[in-house]
DNA sequence: AGATTTTTGAGGGACGTACCTCATTTCACG
DNA sequence: CGTGAAATGAGGTACGTCCCTCAAAAATCT
């Protein structure tokens, strides 16, 4: 059996108040006794009974995801996610807000968290490029005592606590190969589509392909990457320009959103299926496009997942308790027609 | 706030005895009065708090994990991670047991397990190949209430609650198509190295395997399969008499372990980086060998994910709580150099 | 109707922890 | 050595559930 608090009263001569005192951190105990308790707690090797404590306290722990406001299928996904996740086991005792904020605006987005501050909160994810006002705001909740992990794109200059996602550029590596592989020995072009240039992870993942092709598929040219804002019709326009106005275009990388504007375009061009693509999220689309072949493989992370480890890790934090790195790491899936998971309902 | 049992109460209009005695199935309550009951728990949406539920009741659940004793490397990954899982938070409450029996010897399996039934045992994880006798201790099991789930080879045929694994037709269909797309367009053969041909999950493995090669790289003829019985040496040696007879083998499909043999047999050969290669499961080795190029991608299933899994699907079963289909579907990662996952010390 | 059985109610103790109050002890300092 | 402050102890209540007992009420049978 577990030892409990009464274990440590005893083996650490002290009464109960105390060991709560210090376990809870709690002012009124001389450092010498702080030390006996801990040393007692060592000792015993006692670990706190999380349910039990979450029982007696009643904690509610109060989360805000921060997404951008961007209508993909992958952040809807997203969305839906998280709001089970925070329904199921994992989210247990704790209260979930979505906030759903303009994209590429960071001032939109600090005043939006401003506006639920006022109700103190446990921790926060955010989804969102890198500047200087969303790292201002990350000093900021840090300061308060909030608990934050970036999602998706990492704010590697922020004060945060954890990633809650992919190496992009590692993902781009992996794309980059599979492009390669699938292209054959053959010398062609590669066609970019990103969301952005502006967003860092676009940027990371665009490098990781560069770095891949010169490496091992010199035969292989990428051309300038091709800005679809997330946006099918645009995506749409400027990939059908550039099939038009290049040849020997034997492969398309779609880094960012708007895959259906890959694959409308694609289609106008009749290069379905003749064209290697590599997209990124599974979704309903990508889903289907890999089934008829229009899409070669997809490199994918987990929304489930995404949600999960987002939500434990910032409770980890929060309870001071250790992360499991292993199952908080978030994979770069490679999905080919064949290793599709079954469509969940 | 969510409802509590007094709530509950109060809205069936009955005593918390009676709500106690409908929700754990004690005797003595009139068919109308628990309807009324169940009647109000979905009219409030009740869930149990299973958290102070476990407390309460002191609930210490028996399971015991059936692994075939083969010192493979992911054997053994597979072992520490359900050591671990079984520490962490997924394995609250429990006691976890992991019996080693003989491979291949459904008697000795049936004998060990029965040897721990003195003790009431609440799940069962069976790892095994699908036999009369070990599906007949299925039954038996389910039959004195325990929970029961295949773990890695299904056992289709008995009465096991759950299925935790992969599709190994499609694991060998996805190796099908790596293999495919990494060898090229030129005529060749496929070697397959598995551990035995009697057992399930290998058999569907080359099944998926032929059934993709056959329809999308005709091209590519494999061979029949060499059995290493998941022993380095063996595996190098039939691998090795195979390379030596067939000429034009330019790629291999490792669909059981024995891996090291088979990287042996291709060094000495002098084709390791030259022919194409598929294996299972990352391991040590299998890392090592993606790294520096002689396997080309591995089909793997997440050791970690299996052992969690396992545990929370049993829990779920015995306290008969829904199951996150999402959560629980074991993935057919791909794994190649760029997207291997950082190694975890 | 009365006797018997079944069903229900009321209540309490337990699980391990949090958090509170109030009294008592210990300590440092003048 | 006394005083005030700091440290500690003792004890309680609560969280939501389980599981137990005993009494009371209701239903069933004779």
């Amino acid at each position: 059996m577990r030892p409990t608090v009464i274990d440590i009263a005893r083996e650490a001569g002290v009464s109960l108040a105390t060991v709560d005192r210090v376990l809870n951190a709690r002012p009124g105990v001389r450092e010498k006794t702080v030390l006996a308790v801990n040393d007692a707690i060592t000792r015993l090797g006692y670990v706190r009974n999380v349910a039990a404590a979450n029982l007696a306290r009643q904690r509610l722990y109060r989360f805000v995801f921060v997404l951008p406001d961007v209508q993909s299928q992958f952040l809807q996904a997203l969305r839906m996610a998280i709001t089970e996740v925070a329904r199921g086991p994992v989210g247990e005792a704790s209260e979930v807000l979505i906030l759903t904020v303009p994209p590429r605006d960071p001032h939109a987005l600090v005043l939006a968290v401003e506006a639920c501050l006022d109700l103190p909160l446990d921790g926060c994810a955010i989804m969102a490029n890198e500047t200087p006002e969303v790292r201002d705001l990350v000093v900021r909740l840090k300061a308060q005592g909030t608990a934050v992990v970036s999602l998706i794109t990492d704010q590697p200059q922020a004060p945060r606590d954890h990633f809650v996602g992919i190496d992009n550029v590692a993902a781009g590596r992996t794309a980059g190969v599979l492009l390669g592989r699938f292209a054959g020995p053959a010398p062609g072009k590669v066609a970019v589509v990103v969301s952005s240039m502006l967003a860092r992870d676009m940027v990371d993942r665009r490098f990781g392909l560069d770095l891949v092709l010169a490496e091992r598929f010199p035969h292989l040219q990428s051309l300038p990457s091709l800005e679809g804002h997330d946006d099918r019709d645009l995506t749409e326009r400027v990939l059908s320009a550039c099939l038009a106005a290049q040849d020997q275009v034997v492969a398309v990388y779609t880094a960012g959103a708007g895959t259906r504007g890959v694959t409308d375009a694609l289609r106008k061009a009749g290069l379905a299926g003749k064209v290697v693509v590599v997209a990124h999220e599974l979704t309903g689309h990508t889903r289907e496009a890999l089934l008829d072949g229009t899409i070669h493989a997809v490199i994918s992370q987990d929304a489930g997942h995404l949600a999960r480890s987002a939500l434990r890790v910032l409770r980890a934090r929060i309870d001071r308790l250790a992360i499991d790195e292993g199952q908080e790491r978030i994979r770069i899936d490679i999905l080919i027609r064949e290793n599709l998971p079954p469509e969940t309902p």
